[in-house]
DNA sequence: GATTTATGACGT
DNA sequence: AACGTCATA
């Protein structure tokens, strides 16, 4: 029977893409809180990219520079280049052109946007398996890979790579001690390994680091890779979709985040993903189109 | 006047 | 096929 997907898909996004193009033009930057805004004379500027130590303060994308300053006083502030009155992008579409270029010696790239790909790993992940089993993959190979929805209990760890390290050891324990529906499993964790020596490249190369979803599908590997950001990557299984769907806003999907999503959650009265079990394909088409239903 | 600007996907 | 709308970063 057709479970729905036996693909592995990837999608890599890089970690706040402009600001670690500028922290590579200017390594004073590097580790520091920092911004990346366009256009100095209204309010300093639009933020349009915010370094994680930034984003500790509260300073996110759309704000004002001068505002984010309120919040960080010691705020690191790169600007975009102007050409001809215009913000000038050219130094961030060559970093993604050099970015793309390595990802692209491990599997077929299909570019979402200027810092995000999707790949079908399919391929690659099966003859890899004609050479290896699961006895093979160990925890260090997977040095920045988390497996959501483990581990299954929730017990206290001394720290956050602590747990993630149990809950890896606790899913490829599980992959070994082979249940039924291990095959897609072990398909996602082998596209794991490929992600994580393609993110290891790509840092070697260029300098950038990046945080990636591997599941079966593009919106749910779009899901995983938000979910342990940055410089981490997520393997999202289908089983563990059902307990995350339970408690995730609608506007979270892909897609979902704007007018549609909204309309979703009025006409039907829900708040999370999870709730649109409840709907058969037909309701949903009468409501919201028949392609998009 | 002040959440830019560009790009891709989808629908008509 | 071209154009408008929506979504995203």
């Amino acid at each position: 029977m057709d479970i729905g997907e036996d693909r592995v898909i990837a999608l890599v996004d890089m970690d706040c893409f402009y600001v670690q193009v500028e922290q590579r033009i200017n390594p004073e930057l590097k580790n520091k809180p920092c911004v990346v805004a366009q256009y100095k004379t209204w309010k300093g500027g639009g933020i349009i990219a915010v370094s994680y130590e930034a984003r500790a303060h509260g300073v996110s994308r759309n704000m004002w520079a001068d505002d984010a300053r309120k919040l960080c006083p010691d705020l690191q502030v790169a600007r975009v280049r102007e050409a001809h009155g215009k913000a000038d992008l050219t130094p961030y579409r060559e970093a993604s052109v050099e970015v793309i270029e390595v990802m692209s010696r491990f599997a077929v790239i299909e570019r979402a946007s200027i810092d995000e790909a999707y790949m079908d790993l399919t391929g690659s992940v099966q003859d890899r398996l004609k050479h290896m089993s699961v006895q093979d993959i160990t925890p260090q190979q997977l040095k920045s890979t988390y497996t959501q929805g483990f581990p299954q209990t929730s017990t206290s760890d001394p720290s956050e790579d602590a747990r993630r390290l149990r809950g890896l050891q606790q899913w490829l324990e599980r992959l070994s001690s082979s249940g039924q529906s291990s095959r897609a499993e072990l398909c996602l964790t082998v596209g794991a390994l490929i992600v994580e020596e393609m993110r290891a490249a790509v840092e070697e190369h260029t300098g950038f680091r990046c945080s990636a979803g591997i599941s079966h599908n593009k919106v749910l590997a779009k899901l995983a890779c938000g979910l342990n950001k940055p410089n981490h990557q997520t393997v999202l299984p289908l089983g563990s979709v059902p307990e995350l769907f339970s408690t995730l806003p609608i506007r979270k999907i892909r897609n979902l985040g704007g007018k549609l999503g909204t309309s979703v959650k009025e006409t039907l009265g829900v708040e999370n993903i999870g709730d649109l079990t409840q709907f058969s394909k037909v309701q949903l088409e009468q409501h919201f189109g028949e392609k998009t239903g």
